[in-house]
DNA sequence: CCGCATCCTCATGGATACTG
DNA sequence: CAGTATCCATGAGGATGCGG
């Protein structure tokens, strides 16, 4: 390795600097997986189907050469962790997550999913609910539980905060985006037993999905 | 070409399914420029210096494809405008254009310059600038007048809209965006005469530059 | 096991030339 | 002007190896 011109778009503006910095494939992926919590190299890999263990290492070199994620040495091993900066990466990945919702509405075919990721897409998709008094709710999600708490400022997600929230509701993740990303109703998904909870709750997380049924072709 | 069997990362996520479709380098920036207005391919390749050609058209097809960009026949010939859900990538790109706004405190350097980039970074880095009443204003930077307004609701940029403003500010691009992101003081700006205009609207444009100097190490 | 490094193959990106 | 065609350099994907 002579040199390390690093291939960048050499323009004076903050998207394109951030697109050198992030913008390689797998790199918003990967500050993903980070957002709920520190994991290690192989639950990256295990979770990031398809990456190349090379590449992996690659990107986390460069993430963390560029201040966005940082190697904690625990007492389990190493730790990949986001930097405070690299953790506000949160807003604009939301607002990416949101513009492409509309890409899940084609079904889930036969692509990856992981639970956790809707730690990261539920409160991008209900930034306009809100509820006050506050209200926590749990979303089981093929095993996991997600805990959502909804108040008057809008909404955000956690994986196993601390106690499991008295209301639970239990889904398929494509019933979840759907009903979030207004494409499916709730009635739809309950007639369909893919959907169990208590109606008044469902209809106050999920006001976009408590209309009339879309139009079908 | 037997086969498209594009490379997907083929996962149920939202964020995962926008960078199926503009994660490809080079992506992002064709937006960017078409956000303001639609182009000529010329006119395109000229402002991304660097990109290739026959990747800019593969591009441009392939944001087609994707229901992001649309080509239309001017009688001036072939003109590139972003559809709707295209130009809702602003949000997204704002974002992004924010987080990286720390990355240009580093200086231009012999980085290419657009003074249209600009007229996504302004609102972006103002996002939290209000005025009331109205307040709109020109700046001129290298030549091109990016007329700014700003209300009780936040402020958006145009280039070129219609008149000129009454109130003109003339500033040399890294001068702006270090204002806008607060790592210079209007005084500095003024005193190193690169920064005319009112002092009042100075100060209520870039609240974040009024204050102290930064510390310099 | 975990955390990578090496090696190989093929797809993608970049530069240049050329064409309707 | 608006691309296509071509060729080379680089990056991604997959398998395997290897020290701790």
């Amino acid at each position: 390795m002579v040199e390390n011109i690093k291939r960048s778009y050499g323009q004076f503006c903050g998207l394109a600097r951030a697109l050198d910095v992030v913008g390689d494939r797998w790199n918003l992926l990967i500050v993903r997986e980070l957002l709920p919590g520190p994991l290690r190299y192989n639950e990256l890999k295990t979770s990031l189907t398809g990456i190349a263990t090379n590449l992996l290492a690659e990107r986390l070199r460069s993430l963390e050469g560029n201040g966005i994620v940082e190697r904690r040495l625990g007492d389990v091993g190493v730790l990949y962790a986001l930097t405070p900066w690299g953790a506000e990466l949160r807003e604009p990945m939301e607002a990416l997550g949101r513009w492409g919702a509309p890409l899940l509405m084609t079904g889930r075919g036969d692509d990856a999913f992981q639970p956790r990721w809707l730690a990261l897409a539920l409160p991008a998709l209900l930034r306009d609910v809100t509820a006050a008094p506050a209200l926590e709710l749990g979303l089981e999600i093929e095993g996991l539980l997600i805990v959502l708490r909804i108040d008057e400022n809008g909404s955000r997600a956690v994986v196993q905060p601390g106690d499991r929230p008295g209301t639970i509701l239990t889904a398929a993740p494509e019933i979840v985006v759907g009903l979030a990303a207004g494409g499916l109703t709730i009635d739809q998904a309950v007639s369909a037993g893919r959907l169990q909870g208590d109606a008044e709750v469902l209809r106050r997380v999920f006001p976009a999905g408590a209309g009339q049924s879309p139009a079908e072709s």
